[in-house]
DNA sequence: TTTCACTGTAACATTTATGATTACAGTACC
DNA sequence: GGTACTGTAATCATAAATGTTACAGTGAAA
């Protein structure tokens, strides 16, 4: 899986921290030591899907709209992730009765394995990682 | 993922069909249109599992050594592709409390998520796939 | 009304992961 | 000894992920 998942989970946790202002991409891009172009287009689809809102120009940024106990990881999954355990088929020989199949009868097997594991990642919320990640430190 | 697990499953659902005699890699290769050596590298860990057995020289080849039925999925994922559905945790910043602690976090919960999947891919196995593929064609 | 601090987004560069290819030693059969 | 295989390491090519630059648009504030 690419890294997207993991830095709208980190971004989400970190707004949850300071719910009362904005905070800017490079100041989330400094945490999660990545670009801060990374953030913008992953708290872009957060946007879209009604997670955070953002503001343009000076003290502008990003603020959480949600509760944080209202955002699952199987959301952040499906917005950043879907699909990604889908195994790799390479194209394969439609001369034989196994190459012309396989491709289909995994996706469509995996397709189901996504969903079960949407369940148990729908038990998780950005509030239970904010809890956990206090709890460490 | 990346493509070994796939090619676990579609060796050993053609030794299934061929269950009398060794199939070459270059045979296998072919039907999965990939190069020889990738599938005498993946073949290599089924060995050492004991799923298959192989045999060096004129004549020899691979051959399955189990029942269809005795090989799920699972089997095959952990032994291709355990850990792949952990996202991608960038190093993140120390001095944060959340960039300290993500990842671990996170690795945490996709570590049950994964054996979770697993009590999903455990329902199937190679017996299951080959009677998918033949249904199909 | 200009300047500054932001987001939004596209284009390009770099790094990393994946897979292909080559090479060759080892083994078994003929 | 020749041929047909596996086993495995090393190298090369390609694709995917990520970083970087560039710049237009926006809104606050001097």
């Amino acid at each position: 899986m690419n890294s997207d998942f993991t830095l709208a989970v980190h971004s989400l946790t970190l707004l949850s921290l300071l719910p009362d202002r904005m905070s800017t991409s490079d100041a989330i891009a400094e945490s999660a030591c990545v670009h801060p172009v990374r953030i913008r287009k992953v708290l872009g689809l957060l946007k879209k899907q009604g997670f955070i809102q953002s503001r343009e120009g000076t003290g502008g940024g990003f603020v959480f709209t949600k509760e944080p106990s209202e955002v699952s990881l199987w959301d952040l999954y499906q917005l950043t992730a879907n699909g990604t355990i889908q195994p790799k088929c390479p194209k394969s020989n439609h001369e034989c009765i196994v190459g012309s199949n396989m491709k289909h009868v995994l996706t469509s097997i995996f397709e189901d394995g996504e969903e079960y594991l949407g369940s148990f990642l729908n038990q998780y919320t950005i509030q239970d990682i904010v809890k956990q990640v206090k709890q460490e430190s």
